[in-house]
DNA sequence: TTAAATTATTGACATTACTCAATATTTTGA
DNA sequence: TCAAAATATTGAGTAATGTCAATAATTTAA
């Protein structure tokens, strides 16, 4: 279901990430003789959590969600990646899969860099290594984010960051919404779809947030952000 | 509250982690200028989530534990750190606070190094950069099973993750019970005091778990892990 | 060593959030 | 365009887990 695009080269290529700046014109190239390019169709899988993970993936031009898979079909999503964003680099070093899953929302250019080529970057540039770490870390603090509302808010509360996380500036473009469906919104908050859509409906008839069609808007940004500071 | 001992040198440190071991004399001897070694007692705070954080912190000797916290005195308990391990690895880069606390749980010497003299080693080694990066990639796992585990587990499961986390290889040594109150198991399983008790009651009667004093021992791993795996 | 303080345990009850079922709405594909 | 399929919504009942209170056990400190 996968189709090879005509690759873009990675020197000329216009959505390359802060940390590719750090690269000499060599390591560059290096990268550009390394990586493959694929188109993934909306809906369809990039990664799976515990598969085989060989590359790190980047996605050139894209919308991607990031879950972790559970029994009976419940997962839990993590985030919503755009284009300019690494998939995989936690799988860099240590256990040879991928943590998590990650399917196209809608259709996405994905470049697959071999983790080996990656990897000897890192150890020769160490401006470039820490630009990655600067990932990391970002990353890691969203990771809190998660497990403390999960970990002690009840409904209320997460329904309200996972609203405040899903109506971000960073997304304010993409029209997330028109590509979630209910049960996506529940995995974000980390409820039954049934739950989630009864909160909604809670919201709405408080006016805190509006829901036309698909789209879901913030009316009150400062109550929500008080729901969910109070859990 | 805090003493300060005497400083071990780190060219001699018999307790340097494997990435110390990438860096050449010289970048050693960096270290050595730009860290402070400090004794906390036992119940001592280490750092404090949304402090400001001017260091990053080796676990020199000593015993920790890592936590999120939370209103009502209700927290997440996230790991527990031993000799050789660092703190506030993720802070290096991005806002300028800790993401979480921590606390001695018995008395700890740790080292503080300067965040800008550990940036420095990051960008001029990326050998160094590269055995950090590792670092993050087992704990971005680690995340991840936490937010499975709190995501969709219910409480037997999570009961079950957080007495294996407890009781695995790397802390068989450390007597961890008898640093750990119920409350504290309690915040590694996330659920209230009382349904932490009523669980290990169950468990210890259905002699899937021996509690001996604070110690607790699993007698039964291979049903514990069916527990977890089954949520 | 003993009393006070803290921590652990148990019970009863309340709350939170899920499941299942019924119906409504939207989307998809012929 | 229309029927079938998928998704969304609502209601009723249930299961999971928290809270509060009482008591027991352990630890701490004078």
């Amino acid at each position: 279901m996968t189709d090879f695009t005509e690759s873009t080269n990675c020197l000329d290529c216009t959505n390359s990430s802060a940390c590719f700046k750090k690269l000499i014109p060599s390591e560059l190239e290096f990268i550009n003789q390394n990586k493959t390019q694929i188109l993934y169709r909306k809906g369809e899988n990039i990664c799976k959590q515990r598969a085989f993970a060989s590359y790190v993936l980047y996605i050139s031009e894209g919308l991607v969600k990031l879950y972790l898979e559970s029994p009976h079909n419940k997962n839990i999503n993590l985030k919503i990646l755009k284009t300019s964003e690494f998939i995989g680099l936690s799988s860099i070093y240590g256990d040879n899969i991928y943590n998590y899953s990650t399917v196209a929302l809608k259709d996405s250019t994905i470049c697959l860099i071999e983790k080996d080529s990656f990897r000897k970057l890192l150890t020769d540039n160490g401006h470039f290594a820490s630009d990655i770490i600067k990932w990391y870390c970002e990353n890691e603090k969203q990771l809190f984010n998660k497990i403390q509302s999960l970990g002690n808010k009840q409904m209320h509360g997460r329904l309200a960051d996972a609203l405040l996380y899903l109506c971000n500036e960073d997304l304010l473009n993409e029209q997330i919404f028109s590509h979630l469906s209910r049960k996506d919104i529940a995995g974000f908050v980390g409820l039954s779809t049934e739950s989630t859509v009864r909160l909604l409906t809670e919201l709405k008839n408080e006016n805190i947030i509006e829901i036309i069609g698909k789209e879901i808007k913030i009316l009150n940004p400062d109550l929500l952000r008080d729901i969910s500071r109070r859990g």
